[in-house]
DNA sequence: GCGGGCCTCCCCCATGCGGCGGAGACGGAT
DNA sequence: ATCCGTCTCCGCCGCATGGGGGAGGCCCGC
């Protein structure tokens, strides 16, 4: 480990105090240097212009324009922007995900120790790797019911029923899947029987729930 | 920062040079310690509880047992278990979200840089909170698209219009929804041939799909 | 007070759908 | 050679579904 220049930081929270705290930790760690702090969404921008931090902290809930869309123009307006960490005290907060999409590096908890702050300003800045709070787990939990595993029923599926399968969950009647399969209407009723049968529904509907439930319609 | 007992860190890849490379680099680290090696998944479990490690880098493509499976025995079987990354080349594998569901505590790419293995080691080893590599927008992608912006039909429901929709997509029939509600048959026919006008759809199962892709089936 | 949205319920009608039972053709496995 | 699974198709029947009307009661807001 060579001696690097330091890792520059902006801090940017409503709470005077927060900064306060958050300068005290990070300036105690000689590789970080906090460069710049903000009190609001606006002035974080601003000075993230001036200063071209590599990681900024930012608090979701501030004055003017919150972490979110500040996180969303600094990302967007600079050319080689910095690692945006996004720090909130809620981990079930929608900001996560809003976070996520906005482009941040990170998502932190407030209730992190010193520890897991420098450590994780310390990642973020030098690769592409993200780092999270437990909140994550809610989004993989999420994951999991999004894509469960696939019911046995999805591997009995001869093609042709998949093929149904797939098309009736795209709402088509019986005679349109036939046409678009090019095949007889009779055919597809046996389809529909036997996919009925196997994923143990007793209507359409009720087979493309179960489609929708298996994650049969997110694979491929 | 006061010194404290190193992180103890068991690898698993059933390439020794992969392993020999890990071992170099966190070697190098003062405050981490490789305490065990194994090159399959069931080594890996062995070794795991034997040495008793904070933290364990687990490939996901091993002999035997995959780092998967071997991450929920190791997670199930012992009352204190690791930390567990798991470490693999592709981001966009599935194995991220079967990583995630068995229980890892982190995820990283092997291609991630010898700083950001050794703080991933860190950061996993004293705090709950999780890190990830970029896999990570993917599954933030994936979020944005089970939860999509509600479309503006689903606002111009009302109150039993809802109930009868969010019935209806759990593949009831309008009898049974009638008998749940406590009300007619008739008026539920009613509700559905609203629900049917404002989704723009012609039929229950169209409107279930509907229900789907707005995401109306994850909201409350 | 009066209109409008909402919930409730009614009739008639056409049809898409699912259940039932069958059948022929093909291909791979035994 | 035989059997089983798959794909293809047929007819018949009963019913749930959806379309097109309409109607009365309720409450809220203008």
């Amino acid at each position: 480990m060579t001696t690097r220049p330091p890792i520059r930081v902006v801090l940017a929270d409503d709470e005077r105090m927060v900064r306060t705290a958050l300068r005290a930790i990070l300036s105690a760690e000689p590789d970080l240097e906090v460069v710049g702090e903000a009190a609001t969404g606006t002035e974080a921008v601003s000075v993230v212009r001036e200063r071209r931090p590599d990681v900024v902290l930012m608090d979701v809930r501030m004055p003017e324009i919150d972490g979110i869309r500040a996180t969303e123009q600094i990302l967007a307006t600079l050319d080689e922007p910095p690692r945006v960490v996004v720090v909130t005290t809620f981990e079930h907060d929608s900001y996560v995900y809003d976070a996520l999409r906005a482009g941040a590096a990170g998502f932190l908890l407030k209730r992190a120790d010193a520890d897991a702050l420098v450590q994780a300003v310390r990642l973020v800045s030098h690769s592409d790797t993200l780092l999270f709070p437990s909140a994550v787990r809610t989004l993989a939990a999420e994951h999991a019911r999004a894509y469960p595993a696939p019911p046995p029923w999805v591997a009995r599926l001869t093609g042709r029923e998949s093929d149904v399968l797939r098309l009736m969950a795209q709402g088509l009647t019986n005679a349109e899947i036939a046409r678009r399969m090019e095949v007889g209407p009779a055919t597809v009723k046996s389809h529909v029987a036997a996919i009925l049968a196997k994923t143990g529904t007793r209507d359409r509907t009720q087979a493309v729930i179960a489609a929708y439930e298996a994650g049969f319609m997110n694979a491929r």
